[in-house]
DNA sequence: AAGACCGGTCGGCGAAGACCGAAGCGTCCC
DNA sequence: GGGACGCTTCGGTCTTCGCCGACCGGTCTT
């Protein structure tokens, strides 16, 4: 029974190393980045990158695709995302914040929503399911689950649920928010739900993992959420729009 | 925003470890052992053992109690067992396993079942998930969820849910069943699902994480199912109890 | 076609850490 | 109280591995 200890080991010791730990985190935006881009994000020489990319790979957590004299590297599936997600939760509060003005801005903009690999995360996020939780749309009494009226809700939005069941991802999970340390919704619908939000035109990408709320967007998430635009209002400092770290 | 990576690289070094991984391992059982039986269990010296031992409880993975000369180690909660889970999960399947023919007889019993940290794995573990989703006690159209139907039918049996609702664990979740390659139930639910067969006398803990149907409990666990007895039958093979790996 | 650029491979350096045996301390049993 | 037992601490050895700079091959630009 003790026979998979040197595998589990060996899959742990991918993300036992700052420089490894750092490319995964920063891939967690869910977007693909060249070699070059995550070698100068953690902070090493890219030979260094190069031969912990294709560990990473190599072990499963990444996947790549070349082009031309470029190699984009992306998480290999929205379960390794959880898996990081998750580990990343259970550390505690990162050491010592950066306090700078322009940091403190970008970091403010990111604390307010940010996506989280392929869902919203953030203050907004956080939001967006203690609303859906608040309205009962969502259900956690046996199991989180979507309640037949929030099956209706997502109809309204134009959000199809058919394509998601479909899908081997399970719908709904909680991911536990590292700035406001409340969970917000993760899974194929997390997923959905954020990419329909920007299909819709509510939701922008900002730089990196940043996203805002646009100002057609802000009225009507509010009107579906049931709760008042004021609710929904950024900080002032943040609305600047967020920096990569 | 990378500034979690070393906290997440010095969690993930505590089971980049074959013999720390083996120790946790062998904890998924859910009972606690003292420091030798974990050494001899991993293959290492004592002193070795305390040095690792020590090192995963000031990870936060281990919850350690002493008495007398005895140091009892166990996984600190449910969450870091379902966090090995995950990751054992996703490993390839063992190297080479033993083939001798008592190891033989135990693989079988364990692999029909056993008991997954604290609730139920193995055949049986995956044949009560598929029948409670087969007759619509369970959901999993909009999140994993108990129907109405699963509600009543948990009270039936002499479950209250009540408790679990308070509990911050998760009501329910997936785990990957590494012999059936499946999912079973996990979460406060499946592990007071567990516990209640045991307590009603349907089920017995046998040798080290095995677990074996009552003969009283056979009829009553299919009934209960909606199955034949017949489908609950073990092999010929398992008949006789597991072994400790 | 020349030059800039991206990325991979190789050799070597240095630090981290896994392991053991020996010795010491406290607890339990006869 | 004496002896067995469980565990821990310490010193020392040895392997592993993260890192870099240098060099090379393939790709895109001008």
């Amino acid at each position: 029974m003790t026979a998979w200890a040197p595998g589990l080991a060996q899959f742990a010791t991918l993300l036992a190393d700052t420089t490894r730990a750092r490319i995964c985190l920063a891939l967690l935006d869910g977007r693909a980045w060249t070699a070059g881009e995550l070698a100068r994000a953690a902070g090493v020489a890219p030979s260094t990158a190069s031969e912990q990319l294709s560990r990473l790979v190599d072990g499963g957590l990444l996947a790549q695709e070349r082009q031309g004299r470029h190699r984009y590297l992306r998480l290999a599936d929205a379960s390794v995302a959880q898996l990081v997600e998750d580990l990343a939760g259970r550390v505690s509060a990162p050491p010592v914040p950066d306090r700078s003005l322009r940091a403190a801005r970008a970091g403010a903009a990111l604390a307010y929503a940010r996506t989280c690999y392929d869902h919203l995360a953030g203050r907004l996020g956080v939001l967006v399911h203690d609303a859906l939780l608040h309205r009962g749309l969502l259900d956690r009494s046996a199991g989180l689950a979507l309640t037949p009226a929030g099956e209706r809700w997502c109809a309204e939005l134009g959000l199809l649920l058919a394509p998601l069941r479909a899908a081997r991802r399970p719908m709904l999970r909680d991911c536990l928010d590292w700035t406001e340390r409340r969970t917000h919704l993760s899974g194929a619908l997390g997923a959905a739900l954020c990419a329909h939000l920007i299909d819709l035109g509510w939701l922008t990408r900002g730089v990196g993992r940043a996203v805002r709320l646009t100002p057609s967007g802000a009225p009507a998430l509010a009107a579906a959420l049931g709760l008042e635009a004021a609710d929904l209002t950024p900080p002032a400092d943040a609305v600047t729009g967020g920096g990569r770290a």
